[in-house]
RNA sequence: CGAGCUAACUAGGCAAUCGCUGCUGUACAUUUUCGGAUGUUACGGGAGAGGAAAGUCCGGGCUCCAUAGGGAAAGGUGCCAGGUAACUCCUGGGGGGCGUAAGCCUACGGAAAGUGCAGCAGAAAAUAUACCGCCUACUUCGGUAGGUAAGGGUGAAAAGGUGCGGUAAGAGCGCACCGCGUGGACGGUAACGUGCAUGGCAGUGUAAACCCCACCGGGAGCAAGACCAAAUAGGAAUCCUUGGGUGCGUCCCGCACUGGAUUCGGGUAGGUCGCUUGAGGUUAUUGGUGACGAUAGCCCUAGAUGAAUGAUUGUCCACGACAGAACCCGGCUUAUCGGUUGGCUCAAAUA
């Protein structure tokens, strides 16, 4: 069982951290629902920060659901290693109403980012 | 029991596991001016969204800026009295409207200061005027002249309304009641009400159109603002050095370049505070019709900042709506699946 905890030092805390990722970022997972970014580091742990727009999902309560909805499936399935920051970020297909739909979308985002970085990672 | 009005309350419950953010206890580590402080640490304990947290529409606290005093403008408010920190809010009362009623709605100052606007219809929308009609006189029997504003017609609205008298037909021409104006009386703090006298009667509506009157009225907002502070630019002071330092060079000479240290100041990234004890809740007594106030006791109930308050599973039922704090309060408005309680009205039934 992996270590599940997700403290501060999981997260992405500023803007120029942010910044980082959304430039040099080394590998990238799109759907209709979210778009992923992720930049390889040397930090004990992967780190998440998201970007959840208040163009796509007008109300304070879907965002809190969506973020809610990443944070778990982040936290229970993301390996910590190889470590890598990523940004997350909603798109106009996202539709909280549904969770458990929205959960296995997460899930799959997960699982093909972290077979992506792996074959990145042993290519060099 | 049915239909309805109204005032409140509530906002899925329980269990297990995995998480998040403050607070707090112990241990540990670091640091120390030995008071303590700090923490990517460990293990405990306890707390963790709303009735609207929303819209940001009003009002206030708080903060900074501006400001001698006064006036004006923009803007707002608009029956009266009270409540309040304050209000466009609330309470009580008055007028008007709706409803059988409980009750609900009401932007409810001024159109006898001026300006603007009022489509169509209609003869005419206010300086007046007369299409049909009614009446009188004349008549060549087609009408003509005059009187009239009752009736018809148009319109949201036609110079008070209804009835009786009166008249050629009519008309406040006269009278009664209602409405309106004026005067004084009584009741009420007042808005206003009641009744009396008097005038035959001013003149359409619109002031969430301009306007007039009365009252209120500086601006920006917690990304307010205060503090700490790497970096970096250009500075200030003091001390040291002008025989110095740095570079080239093995060294000298020589050539090129130009200070150094400390402190202050500055304020970016970042951090800390502001940040939750408050016009606070709650209980009792008490003043008041009430909003609300007074006194005493008790309680502390989110404080995040890339932004927590959740996820999964099981189970029960009425199968769970609208929706997420962001400096804090008081309101208003809007959204909302349901459930519970009190009071009242109408109808029916029983007695």
């Amino acid at each position: 069982m992996p270590d599940q905890s997700f403290p501060a030092y999981r997260r992405l805390l500023t803007s120029s951290e942010f910044d980082t990722v959304f430039k040099d970022n080394h590998v990238r997972v799109s759907s209709p629902e979210f778009l992923v970014l992720a930049a390889l580091t040397n930090l004990p742990a992967s780190r998440l920060g998201m970007v959840i727009g208040k163009k796509n999902t007008n109300q304070a309560n879907d965002r809190n659901k969506i973020k809610r909805a990443i944070r778990e499936t982040f936290r229970k399935n993301f390996p910590h290693q190889p470590s890598v920051d990523v940004v997350i970020v909603s798109r106009k297909a996202v539709d909280p109403e549904f969770p458990t739909k929205l959960n296995t979308i997460l899930d799959e985002i997960w699982s093909k980012l972290s077979r992506k970085i792996s074959t990145k990672v042993d290519n060099g």
